[in-house]
RNA sequence: GGACGGGUGGGUGAGUGGCUAAAACCAGCAGACUGUAAAUCUGCCGCUCCUUGCGGGCUACGGAGGUUCGAAUCCUCCCCCGUCCA
C-alpha cells in the first residue's frame, strides 16, 4: 500500500474528514494516536489497542535507540513485528526530547548531543541519525528532527529554532530519499514539523519554508508546552493556513478532551497525547462530566460506573468504588483499567468528531462537550 | 523472683537538656500531569482562635512526682512489653 491522503469532506469551520492510507492500514481522520514511547502504550496490550479501534500509535526514536537499540529492532524485523502491532506506527524523531530532556542535552547546528538518562553515556542525534533510526524501526510515518523550544521563548530564539528546524528538515528529507531502501517498511514517509514558538509570523514562515521542501505531510510542533489554549489555537491556525490542503496536518502532543475539537476546527487531521495514559496511571480519569480523581475519598463507596455515557469495557463492568480500591491498593490492574478507559474516551471523542464533521455539526458537538465538562453534568 | 532491653504523634521509627508540634518512611487528605527520564511529582497531615501570620493559645513522647531558667531527653516510684536466668 502506498501512502495516500484523501480529504473526504471539509466543513465550514475548516475541519476535514479524511482517510490516510499507510503501509500498515488505513486511518480515519481526524485521528487520535495513543503514545507508546518505548514500543508499548503503557498499560494496554496491542490486542486491547486493536479492539479499542486504534489505527495508528506513536513510538519514540530516541528512547528505542537507547533501549533496546534500533539495530536490534531491525534484526528482529522492524518495530511492527518486534512489538507485534499490525497497525500503523508514527515515530517521533527525538525532537521532543530536545525540550523534555533540556538538562541532558546540547543543541548545535549539526544536531543534538544527549547524555543518556539511563546510564549517562553520550549520544549524538543528528537529522541523518534520526532518520537512520526511524528507518530501522520501520515506522509508517517518520518525523524530521526538529528543535522544540520552551514557552515562553523570545522572538530571536524562536526564529533561530525555525531556521534550524528547516535546515534539519532538508537534511532529513535528503537522507531519507537517498537511503529509502534501508527502511524496514517500504513506503515509509517523512513529515516535517512547523516551529515558531508563539509568534504567528514565525509560524507562517516556518510552514512556508517546509512546504517549499515538499513533504507528504506536515506537523505543528512546539505547542501545548505551557502557553494558554487560545495561543495554541492561534498558532495552529497560523500554521495550517500556510499548509497545502491535500496533505495531512498533525498537531503534536495535544490535548485535553475538550480541546480536540478546537484543533480539528483549525484543519488538524492527527493528534497524539500522553495525557490519557499518563493521567490514568496517576488516577486522573476523563469523563463526559469532566475529570475525576479516582483516589478521592468520595468514590470509596460509589457503586456507579465511572462515566455513564461511556460504553467502554471498564465503564460497562466496574464501579468507581472498585477502581478507587485498585488505585489505593497500588494494584497493577488500576493502571490497566484506567488507561483502557481514558484511551477509549479519547478515541470516542474523535469518533464523534468525525461523525459531527460528516453531519456538519462539529461546532455543536464541541460546545456541548465543553458545557458538560464545565458544569459536571454528564 | 532476678538481669538486661524497651514504651515517641494513625503505623514503623529517629531523636539522649534549649535550634522539637518533634526527622524519615508508610498510611490518610487534596492538587498537578498536553510529540512520556512519570505506576510520577507537589502540598497538607495534634486541637483550637483570629486581623491567615515564617501569628496567638492549648494539649503531647506509658503514669505520677521531682531536678532545672528550660525535660521526649536527667532523677525517684509505679504500670506495661520483650529477651534471658532461676
Amino acid at each position: 500500500m502506498d501512502f495516500r491522503f484523501e480529504v473526504l469532506k471539509t466543513d465550514p469551520t475548516g475541519a476535514r474528514l479524511g482517510r490516510l492510507t499507510t503501509p500498515h492500514g488505513v486511518i480515519d481522520t481526524p485521528a487520535f494516536m495513543p503514545v507508546g514511547t518505548a514500543g508499548t502504550v503503557k498499560g494496554l496490550t496491542q490486542q486491547a489497542l486493536g479492539e479499542l479501534g486504534v489505527q495508528m500509535l506513536l513510538a519514540n526514536t530516541y528512547h528505542l535507540y537507547l533501549r533496546p537499540g534500533h539495530e536490534r529492532i531491525r534484526r528482529l524485523g522492524g518495530l511492527h513485528r518486534f512489538m507485534a502491532w499490525p497497525g500503523a506506527i508514527l515515530t517521533d524523531s527525538g525532537g521532543f526530547q530536545v525540550f523534555s530532556l533540556a538538562d541532558l542535552r546540547k543543541v548545535t547546528d549539526d544536531g543534538v548531543i544527549f547524555r543518556s538518562h539511563l546510564d549517562g553515556s553520550e549520544h549524538s542525534l543528528t537529522p541523518e541519525k534520526s532518520i537512520e533510526i526511524q528507518q530501522a524501526l520501520g515506522s509508517d510515518i517518520a518525523m524530521v528532527l526538529d528543535e522544540c523550544i520552551e514557552y515562553p521563548a523570545d522572538r530571536e530564539r524562536a526564529a533561530a529554532a525555525v531556521k534550524r528546524t528547516a535546515e534539519w528538515a532538508r537534511r532529513c528529507r535528503d537522507y531519507a530519499r537517498e537511503n529509502a531502501d534501508a527502511s524496514t517498511t517500504p513506503g515509509q514517509v517523512l513529515f516535517a514539523i512547523v516551529q515558531g514558538g508563539t509568534h504567528a509570523d514565525l509560524r507562517r514562515e516556518s510552514a512556508r519554508q517546509l512546504v517549499d521542501l515538499d513533504f507528504p505531510g506536515y506537523a505543528v510542533g512546539g505547542l501545548a508546552v505551557g502557553e494558554p489554549h487560545a495561543l495554541t489555537c492561534e498558532m495552529t491556525s497560523a500554521a495550517t493556513a500556510e499548509l497545502p490542503a491535500d496533505r495531512p496536518r498533525y498537531l503534536m502532543g495535544v490535548g485535553l478532551p475538550e480541546q480536540l475539537g478546537d484543533y480539528v476546527a483549525r484543519g488538524i487531521d492527527m493528534m497524539d497525547c500522553v495525557l490519557p495514559t499518563r493521567n490514568a496511571r496517576n488516577g486522573c480519569l476523563f469523563t463526559s462530566a469532566g475529570r475525576i480523581n479516582i483516589k478521592n475519598a468520595t468514590y470509596a463507596e460509589d457503586s456507579r460506573p465511572l462515566d455513564e455515557r461511556c460504553s467502554c469495557m471498564v465503564c460497562r463492568t466496574y464501579s468507581r468504588a472498585y477502581l478507587r480500591h485498585l488505585f489505593m491498593a497500588n494494584e497493577i490492574l488500576a493502571s490497566i483499567l484506567n488507561s483502557h478507559h481514558n484511551v477509549a474516551f479519547f478515541l470516542d471523542i474523535m469518533s464523534k468528531i468525525r461523525q459531527a464533521i460528516a453531519f456538519g455539526e462539529l461546532a455543536e458537538f464541541s460546545s456541548e462537550l465543553q458545557a458538560r465538562i464545565e458544569t459536571g453534568q454528564p
